[in-house]
DNA sequence: CTGTAATCTTTATGA
DNA sequence: TCATAAAGATTACAG
C-alpha cells in the first residue's frame, strides 16, 4: 500500500462525514476554510451541498456568490450535490423544480462547474475518496492503456505494434509490413523519408520510399517522425 | 412569448419523456441519433442515463466509448443522470458504489464532461427545458466554452506507442522513454543489446545499454528483437 | 471504473 | 551453473 489519501475538511462539516473519510483510510485534516468545504489539492476543491442547502442558498442568493469564489480560487472546483431529492420533499418547494434545474443549468453552462451527485452522506465520502485517488495517486497520466493480447502470432504482434503509430490502424499497418518486411524497417523508412515543401513553405509531397504509396502523405510522415524522434524535453 | 424551444430526441427515448417535453411547450423533433440522446443545438447535446444504465454500461465497457464519441462530436456535451439511486437498488450492486463514483470522477476530471443529476423522468424533462432555454433564448451572458480535456501530448502518444512492445505496459514504457529520450532510441537500444549465454546455452544476462536496467532481462530483449527485426516470412 | 486472479519475467538465494 | 522461491509488472476477466 502506498501513502494514504489526504483531504482538508472545513471544521463545520458534519462529524459523521469526517469519520467516514477516516474509515476509508484517508488522512483527514481539519481547518477553518473560508471558500470551500473540502480541499483535495491546491487545484481541486469543492463545496458540498445537500438538496436542501441548494434551495436555501438559492433563495437568499448566496449560491452563485459561493460558486464564484470557488472558481476564482481553485483551478478545478466542483460541487458535491448530496441527496438532491431532499430539495423537493417539502411541499412548498415542489413548485420550485424549475428554479433548481435552472440553477444547475446556470452552474454548468455559464460557470462550467462540474456537479457530482450522491444519494447520501456515506456516498459523498466515497466520491471524495475516489476524487482524491485520481488527483493524488499515480493515475496522473491520462493514458488510454493499450492492452496487447499475449498469445498471438508474430505477425499479429507486429501489426499491433505498428498500430501505435499516429493515424495508423490495421489497414495501414498491413500495408506497411507487407512492403517493408519488418517493423524496424518500417520505422527506418519513415525516418528516412523527406517531405518536399513548396516555395511558400507548405508541404507538397514526399520523396523516398513513400513517394508512391497511397495514404501516406506528408502529414503522416511528419507526425510519425515527430513521434519517433522527438524527446519530450524539446517539445511541449 | 417568443419562439418555442426546440429539441431533437432520439427515437428510442421513452415516449413519456417526449410527452413531458411537449407539455412544457417545446417543439420535439424525433430522429434516429447515433451519438447522443438529446440535441439542444449543434454544439450542445447529451446522453441520458439512469443509475441502472450507468452500471450496465459501465460493466460492458460501453460507457466511456459513448462519452468519447459525445466529446468528439459536440462542443458542449453533458450527461443527464436520472435517478442515480437506482444504481444501487439491486443488492448485488450495493457493494459497487466505489465503481460508480470512480466512473463519475473520471468523467468529470479526465473528460471534463459535466453531469446534471435529476431525480426522475419528469425532472429530466424540466432540466432539458431549462438548458434549451439557456442555449436558445437570448441571455445577456454568453455561454462559456467548455475547457476540453487536454489533448494527448506527444509524451502520451510515445508511451502509447511503446506499449506495443512485448510485455510492456505503462510502467515499463515510462522507464524506457525516461532513459532513452525518444522512442526510436529505445528501439535502437533494444536492437543493439546482446544476450549473454552460459556455457550450456542458457540465457544469463545482457550486455549493452540494458545491462544495469532493472526489470528488462534476456527474455524481454529476445522477444522484442524478434518483434522488431523478423520478417514474417522467416518465421512461422 | 474497480478488484482479483492468472501469467510472465526478473531477481535473489542457496546448493 | 542450476533450481527454486520471491518480488514486480502486465494481462485477463468478472462484476
Amino acid at each position: 500500500m502506498s501513502k494514504p489519501l489526504r483531504i482538508i475538511v472545513d471544521h463545520r462539516e458534519p462529524e459523521k462525514l469526517k469519520k467516514r473519510l477516516i474509515k476509508l483510510g484517508m488522512e483527514v485534516e481539519e481547518q477553518q476554510l473560508d471558500i470551500a468545504d473540502y480541499i483535495v489539492s491546491d487545484q481541486v476543491a469543492c463545496e458540498r451541498k445537500t438538496g436542501t442547502d441548494l434551495i436555501t442558498s438559492l433563495m437568499d442568493n448566496r449560491l452563485f456568490e459561493q460558486i464564484d469564489r470557488l472558481i476564482e480560487t481553485y483551478e478545478q472546483p466542483f460541487l458535491l450535490l448530496e441527496d438532491l431529492s431532499s430539495a423537493f420533499e417539502r411541499t412548498e418547494w415542489k413548485k420550485r423544480k424549475k428554479h433548481v434545474y435552472g440553477a444547475l443549468t446556470y452552474i454548468f453552462l455559464r460557470r462550467q462547474v462540474p456537479v457530482i451527485p450522491t444519494c447520501q452522506m456515506s456516498e459523498t465520502a466515497i466520491a471524495l475518496n475516489r476524487i482524491a485517488s485520481w488527483v493524488q495517486e499515480d493515475h496522473d497520466d491520462p493514458i488510454i492503456a493499450r492492452k496487447s493480447p499475449k498469445a498471438r502470432s508474430l505477425r499479429d504482434n507486429q501489426l499491433f505494434f505498428l498500430q501505435g503509430l499516429h493515424n495508423t490502424g490495421l489497414k495501414k499497418a498491413k500495408i506497411l509490413i507487407d512492403k517493408f518486411e519488418s517493423p524496424i524497417e518500417v520505422l527506418n523508412a519513415i525516418l528516412d523519408s523527406n517531405v518536399i515543401y513548396t516555395k511558400t513553405g507548405n508541404p507538397k509531397g514526399v520523396e523516398g520510399t513513400f513517394k508512391n504509396l497511397e495514404g501516406f502523405g506528408p502529414k503522416y510522415l511528419l507526425k510519425n517522425q515527430e513521434l519517433l524522434r522527438l524527446s519530450d524535453k524539446n517539445s511541449q
